[in-house]
DNA sequence: AAATCGGGGGG
DNA sequence: CCCCCAGATTT
């Protein structure tokens, strides 16, 4: 068994993250919808700020959409956000204000699935639950050897040799963080550390040399390619911004026209590239000095503060706020 | 089962 | 450039 010498390893060599430091229910949920598909490091500042922000689940119930986005601003997956305030309005009116304590009651809420809602009943309540992600998929599949495709049918087999494994009931919480932190640190998917893995005498991968072959993932298709123009009016210092609509992609953020209107000046901005998982937007955006303000023209300052730009629009915006400041001299 | 939904860091 | 990340939801 290599639970112990697992769990070893993990006392002396885990990352000491900021999230792990409560044992609270609350933020663990927190930290772990925003780990979901984003690397740790990227997601430990806009962590603490959240954390900050909204500390309860009855700041976070009665939090603004608009705050909320620009909490999230940058990070990606935005239904994430959306899902975590109707997640926080569930439980003030149902769990008295908690999170339910059990896998089962957790996964019926919005945005925690199989991981997460284990992950929280572990982590935070110390259930005898497995919290499988990608880095449990390819510790395990490594351990034992599973040739396999990896697919829902292989992902339960996974579940289950897991639950199977919890060690008593004070190092679940410990051990299914190990197992991820172990898929971070040393089972990475290429060239795995395997010199200073801690359970490499149990793992069958390594003992037949294909380690770096496992898991065997489904090949996602190729990427769309969409030609985007955007227009970005401007009058004196203000900018336009238009909300995209409530659902599909980027919903109910803030980003540029695609509509040109008559103007007395333009100016090329330079191009640029945004890659999301499935789409990839080659984006030329054109400057746009109108003679009159309509609504929706908002200061930088106003922008800065309040309004949420993914990340696709921020090249643009910040040409743009360049050119604006260089006139305003 | 496949598509949708972001963004970025590492090899 | 490619890979995939402390995945969930919709189609």
């Amino acid at each position: 068994m290599f639970q112990n010498e697992l769990l070893k390893w993990y006392e002396n060599k885990a990352r000491k993250l900021s999230f792990r430091e409560k044992k609270d229910a609350y933020s663990i949920w927190i930290s772990e919808i925003m780990a979901q598909q984003t690397r740790i490091e990227a997601m430990l500042k806009y962590y603490n700020r959240f954390i900050e922000q909204l500390p309860d689940m009855k700041a976070l119930a009665s939090c603004p959409d608009e705050k909320l986005n620009k909490l999230w601003q940058g990070l990606g997956y935005y239904s994430r956000a959306k899902n975590l305030k109707k997640c926080a309005i569930i439980c003030m009116e149902k769990y008295d204000g908690k999170l339910p304590e059990t896998k089962e009651e957790l996964m019926k809420l919005p945005g925690i699935g199989p991981y997460t809602a284990g992950a929280i009943a572990s982590i935070a309540y110390d259930q005898r639950v497995s919290a499988v992600d990608g880095n449990v998929i390819r510790v395990f599949s490594r351990l034992y050897g599973m040739e396999e495709e990896i697919d829902s049918r292989t992902k339960k087999n996974i579940e289950k040799l897991v639950q199977d494994s919890l060690p008593e009931k004070e190092f679940i919480s410990d051990y299914n963080q190990a197992l991820m932190e172990l898929g971070a640190l040393i089972c990475i998917p290429k060239n795995p550390r395997c010199i200073s893995c801690p359970v490499k005498e149990n793992c069958v991968a390594y003992r037949k040399g294909i380690q770096g072959n496992l898991p065997v993932l489904k090949k996602k298709k190729e990427r769309k390619v969409e030609e985007k123009q955007f227009y970005i009016y401007v009058y004196k210092n203000k900018i336009h911004l238009k909300k995209r609509e409530n659902k599909g992609l980027l919903a109910n953020l803030y980003g540029f026209d695609e509509e040109r209107v008559p103007c007395v000046k333009e100016i090329e901005l330079k191009e640029h590239t945004h890659i999301f998982s499935h789409i990839q937007w080659n984006m030329k955006g054109t400057m746009l000095f109108v003679e009159q303000k309509t609504d929706h023209f908002y200061s930088i300052d106003e922008i800065e503060e309040k309004y949420a730009i993914p990340s696709a629009f921020v090249p643009f915006y910040t040409q743009v706020k360049q050119i604006i400041e260089r006139e305003l001299v």
